[in-house]
DNA sequence: GCGTTGCATTAAATCGGTTTAGTATGACTA
DNA sequence: TAGTCATACTAAACCGATTTAATGCAACGC
């Protein structure tokens, strides 16, 4: 229960103001032309107590917090924890701190926590925006916060973000399943009109129009409750016995479509071909191992908090940054023509 | 860039006192016996231009930021992921807001931490502790902050805490391998000298003992690095081809034991058996799917975040309580006996 | 008419820093 | 000997809230 020690302590053991001990403190000592053997004992003496300067009053009075917000759609997904676990370690290196948020890609839950970021300082924001949210980035920007979106971004707002090629993805996964011989390739997916999606529906629609097949689509809601994910699926592909191959949209797509091909007892690839966007260890550990379009994750993350920390460093002067990164097909079961050969 | 509204701002306008402003605006103006007009003139006006207190000054004044500090090992693992993201829907329920760092279960850098999240004065403390931090611990519970450990806990230091019973659920799982006919049963985890670890060395080791079988235990450093996880496992195996199950000691050790046993061929469960402690997608979907130990995850992080509000509301005051929750042994082939019956 | 009490409100201190605008001292110039 | 300048440091304002200790005023009892 000891009383903290403040910078008044320090001056007042030392006999000298608090302005000296901030200069000191603050590393300008030399311009203020403190005498060095002052510096010295003050320095001397904030590592024999331990001195640590209260960052709240020090943001206060500078509006500077050392913060930055992250904004996921969801935490507990591995692809925005594994993202969020990389500018984590990047940020903290450079003296910031991070606080998190689940959005559920709710537009008025990401509005509060807009809200309480804001007046908590942060300095930066990192998000992967929902849906009509552009108002109240635009007016971050406007006050002077940088912004830097990922996973997808708001055509309508001019910030900076890292985002992949989505529609060439599906296109190329599309393509790679008409190649392999499948012709009724359906696409399941979120329900969403961000651009991420959007993109990644066209990449599919447009495979398929090239080769002349028909599409086969199905959207289901977002749910924090996996039961009403599955459900929709295992109806769909019951009601439509004749595909023979899926893509989903995103990974928890495909773990929950996955519980639904074992469910109905399908194999795969022999029943039901299985390509998924994202990809990690549920896909690379099933057998057979499970086709998917892997995101750069690490050069993903690298980006995003370059791009942040350079806008904090410069006062968000320079202009906007759009990065669209590739991504990779990672083959795992080249199925049909090559008939259990292995 | 407009400037913000502080509380002054709002004082002047109405041509009262800040103080009368801020009784109001906590609350107090009953208390204060602030006239029932004056109350309404003042929230109308704060209503009207949006003023929002600014907490960094609060917190300085008052020592309370409704912020907890997090501290997992890493984030981007599944099982603290989850948690992490059930605290957070609860925490933010409540107006607090979570701080998260990852640990990587390394001392120094928890040590970091910890005086980071002391300085920016958080209320309250969540943290799955590494070895040797107990100092630290106890140092923050001397200053007056609430600490609630989770996933293991600090045998020499008083606090709260909520584990799951390691040592029963690993003994349990050991004795369903050698029900199931199995007797060269490996025991694989993560080098540690913490709590949980040690628990669940011990379970594995007295079932053994029990049966009469000799154990076969193998440790691996922790390391980011996936690489250097796999490489020990798969040289352990290779050596000691007469193994015929294998309990892993976490999650994230079962997938790179998946890995390990895939890369070698060997199928699941006739060439070996497969328990992992931890149960998530992964083991479910693997075909076929692996038995696994199912921690209580809502009810972990029930119980974390109401032993911590409990605390943050009562200051602090009770008693310590010490929770153990038990597993669930989630059994998902029969294997042998079963002989691919279905 | 004077002291007491209740009411409605507020001035000023405080939290712990940073920053602005000085000040005191001695050396050097003219 | 007064004026300028560099040096080494500091008093006080400030960030935006909360909280303590008062204050002015009206009504009331005696």
């Amino acid at each position: 229960m000891t009383k903290k020690i403040s910078i008044v302590d320090i001056a007042n053991t030392l006999n000298i103001s608090k302005t000296t001990v901030s200069f000191i403190l603050n590393g300008r000592a030399q311009e203020k032309r403190i005498s060095e053997e002052l510096v010295e004992r003050v320095l001397k003496l904030v590592k024999e107590v331990g001195y640590k300067p209260n960052s709240l009053a020090k943001s206060l009075r500078t509006g500077k917090s050392n913060i930055i917000g992250l904004m996921v759609e969801d935490i507990s997904n591995p692809f925005f924890a594994s993202i969020a676990r990389l500018i984590e370690d990047r940020a903290y290196e450079k003296g910031y701190r991070i606080i998190y948020c689940s959005t559920d890609n709710d537009t008025g839950k990401t509005q509060d926590l807009i809200t309480m970021f804001r007046d908590r300082h942060v300095d930066g924001y990192i998000m992967a925006p929902p849906s009509n949210i552009d108002d109240d980035v635009r007016s971050l920007l406007k006050s002077g916060s940088p912004v830097v979106l990922f996973d997808r971004y708001l055509p309508e707002v001019e910030t900076d973000y890292v985002v992949v090629d989505n529609q060439f993805s599906t296109y190329n996964a599309t393509r790679h399943l008409i190649e392999q011989g499948y012709s009724k390739i359906a696409f399941i997916t979120f329900s969403s009109q961000q651009s991420q999606m959007m993109d990644r529906v066209t990449g599919y629609k447009n495979a398929m129009k090239e080769a002349k097949l028909k599409t086969f689509i199905k959207e289901v809601d977002f749910n924090r409750n996996e039961e009403l994910i599955i459900e929709p699926i295992h109806a769909y592909l019951k009601k439509n016995p004749t595909i023979d191959a899926v893509l989903f949209g995103t990974d928890h797509m495909g773990t929950c479509g996955l519980k639904v091909i074992n469910q109905l007892g399908l194999k795969v690839p022999d029943d039901i071909a299985v390509v998924s966007f994202d990809d990690y260890d549920v896909f690379k550990l099933h057998s057979p191992p499970v086709t998917a379009i892997a995101q750069p994750i690490e050069t993903i993350a690298d980006n995003i908090i370059t791009l942040l920390l350079k806008k904090l460093d410069n006062g968000n002067a320079q202009t906007m940054q759009k990065i669209t990164l590739s991504t990779n097909l990672n083959i795992r079961n080249s199925s049909k023509q090559v008939v259990k050969a292995v």
